[in-house]
DNA sequence: TCAAAATCGATCAAAATATATCAAAAACAA
DNA sequence: TTGTTTTTGATATATTTTGATCGATTTTGA
C-alpha cells in the first residue's frame, strides 16, 4: 500500500471517528506499527492531526465557540468604533437587517430600548439580541457550521418575506473596482439578496479589509454605504469617489 | 478506549447532566477509577470542569441559560428515556422536524454520527446539534423570548419548503378529549403546520403532562404517536383507545 | 456527635506505548 | 545488471499510562 493511501484512509477514520488507535491503522492498513507511527507523525507534522498516546485525534471539533470569540477579539476598537457610528444611522421605528458577522455584532449593545426591529441570518447575534430586549426575527436557512451563519435557499426564500429601511452588511472584501467579496457563495448570495430588499443598505469595513478581494462577490461599491475606520486619504480617494464612505475614528 | 475520547464522553456527559460522578463514568467507560480521576483532574486544569466529592460539575452557566437548565433538569430521567424511545425510531437517511422545547433535546445525543437531516424551530437545540455534527436547517420566525422558539408567519412559511418523514413535538397538555394543547396560539400554529407536513408524527409527553389541558389546541389524539412514561394501565387506556401509544419505562 | 461508608490522593509495579536505531526489502537510476 | 536511495519492519530501550493498593480525608446517617 502506498503512503499516500495510508494517509487517505488514516484521515478518513479522524474524520469519522475523531480518533484513531494505532493497532486499528494497523488491522486496518496491513502495515506495521513502525510504518503508522511514522505516518502519524508526518501528518502531525503537516498539522492534520494530533497525536495522543496509543493513536491520534483530529485537531479542532472542540473549542469551536472560542474561535469565534477570537476572531471577534481582532480590531475590537476599530470594529466598536464602526459599530457605533453604524447603530447611530438607524431611526425610530426602523426594520433593519443585521448581516452574520463579528462587527455588526457590536452594534447590539446600542440598539438597547429603541423601537426598532431587527431581523438577522446570525445565529450568534440571537443571544445578545435577546438579553437587550431587542424583538428580532430570525431568517430561516441551513446552518453553516463554523460561523453558525443561516444560509442557503431556507436563507433566501425567508427573506422574501421582508423588506428593510437599512440593512447592515460585514464582508471580507472591499475592492476599488471589484466591490464587495466574501468567502463563501452561499453567504454572498443571501447578502445579496438582502440589498435587494433594502431601502439603505451599510456595509461595516474596518480598514484591514480595504484593498482586499474574496472569492465571492456580494455587489460593486456603489449599492452600498461604507463605514470604515481607514483615515489615508490617499487609500481613500478610490472609495470616495464610486460610493459614499463614512470614516470614523478609532 | 483513547485519552480524548473518554474526555468528550465525561464533558457530554456533563452538557447533559450538569453533574457526573465517577461511578457512572467508570462503567460508561470501562476505564478504572484511578484513570478517571487522573482525566478530571487534567480537565480540572484545562477549565473545563470543577471537581466536586464523588465526581465534577460544569462551571459556565449563564444567567439565562441557567433557566432554561432548571426546567430542563425537571423530570430529566423520564425525558431522557422517552427521548431515546423517540430516537431509536428513526431511520436512516430520514429527514425529521425536532420541536423546540426540553424533551426534544434530550434526543441529540442520540443523533449524532447518524445519517439524517434535521429542521427545527428551537434556536436552544441549536448549540446541542451543531456540536454533534448534525446538518440541521433551522426555521425562520420571530424569537419568543423565554423559550427561544420560532413562531409567527415567518415561521410557518420556511416550514413551507419542507417535507418531513417524521416530526417530533413537544406539548404541554394531553387530554383524552381535547388532545394536544399547548399555551401559546403562535406556538401551536407552527406545531400543526409541521403535523401537516409529516408522514409520521410523534408526541413526546411524560406523565406530567397527561390530563393535562392548555389554552391553545393543536391537534387531536388519532393526530400523533404518544410516546410516554406513565405505565399505570388506568391511565394509559383513554389514550390507547384512541391512538398509538408508546410506552417507555423510566 | 460519632462511627461507618464512601471517596480521595499518593505511590508503585505492570502493561502499553513511544522513540531510536539498524538491517532487510523495495524502488529507483544509470 | 549494479549501486544508491527510500521505505519498511523488527528490535531494544525509554517513557507514559494504567489499575491496584493503602492510608488519609470527607460525607453520610443515626
Amino acid at each position: 500500500m502506498l503512503t499516500p493511501t495510508r494517509h487517505e484512509i488514516i484521515l478518513e477514520q479522524l474524520e469519522r471517528y475523531q480518533t484513531v488507535k494505532i493497532q486499528d491503522l494497523v488491522n486496518e492498513t496491513g502495515a506495521s506499527e513502525s510504518t503508522i507511527r511514522r505516518d502519524l507523525s508526518q501528518l502531525e507534522n503537516a498539522n492534520k492531526l494530533k497525536r495522543v498516546h496509543g493513536g491520534a485525534s483530529c485537531l479542532h471539533q472542540t473549542s469551536e465557540e472560542l474561535s469565534i470569540r477570537e476572531k471577534a477579539a481582532q480590531n475590537l476598537n476599530e470594529k466598536v468604533a464602526i459599530a457605533k457610528e453604524a447603530a447611530s444611522l438607524i431611526r425610530d421605528g426602523d426594520c433593519i437587517f443585521l448581516d452574520a458577522g463579528t462587527t455588526t455584532y457590536q452594534m447590539i449593545p446600542y440598539l438597547k430600548g429603541r423601537n426598532l426591529t431587527v431581523v438577522t441570518n446570525g445565529v450568534t447575534l440571537l443571544e445578545e439580541l435577546t438579553e437587550n430586549q431587542v424583538p428580532t426575527y430570525l431568517t430561516g436557512g441551513f446552518v453553516k457550521h463554523k460561523t453558525r451563519a443561516l444560509i442557503g435557499r431556507g436563507a433566501t426564500h425567508s427573506l422574501q418575506q421582508y423588506r428593510f429601511d437599512k440593512c447592515f452588511l460585514g464582508v471580507n472584501g472591499v475592492h476599488p473596482s471589484h466591490g464587495y467579496t466574501t468567502p463563501d457563495p452561499e453567504e454572498a448570495l443571501v447578502k445579496q439578496t438582502v440589498l435587494t430588499l433594502s431601502q439603505e443598505a451599510f456595509v461595516l469595513g474596518d480598514a484591514s479589509k480595504l484593498n482586499e478581494l474574496s472569492f465571492s462577490s456580494i455587489a460593486s461599491l456603489q449599492n452600498a454605504t461604507l463605514i470604515t475606520n481607514e483615515n489615508d486619504p490617499e487609500r481613500l480617494s478610490p472609495y470616495q469617489e464610486k460610493t459614499n464612505v463614512k470614516v470614523v475614528s478609532s
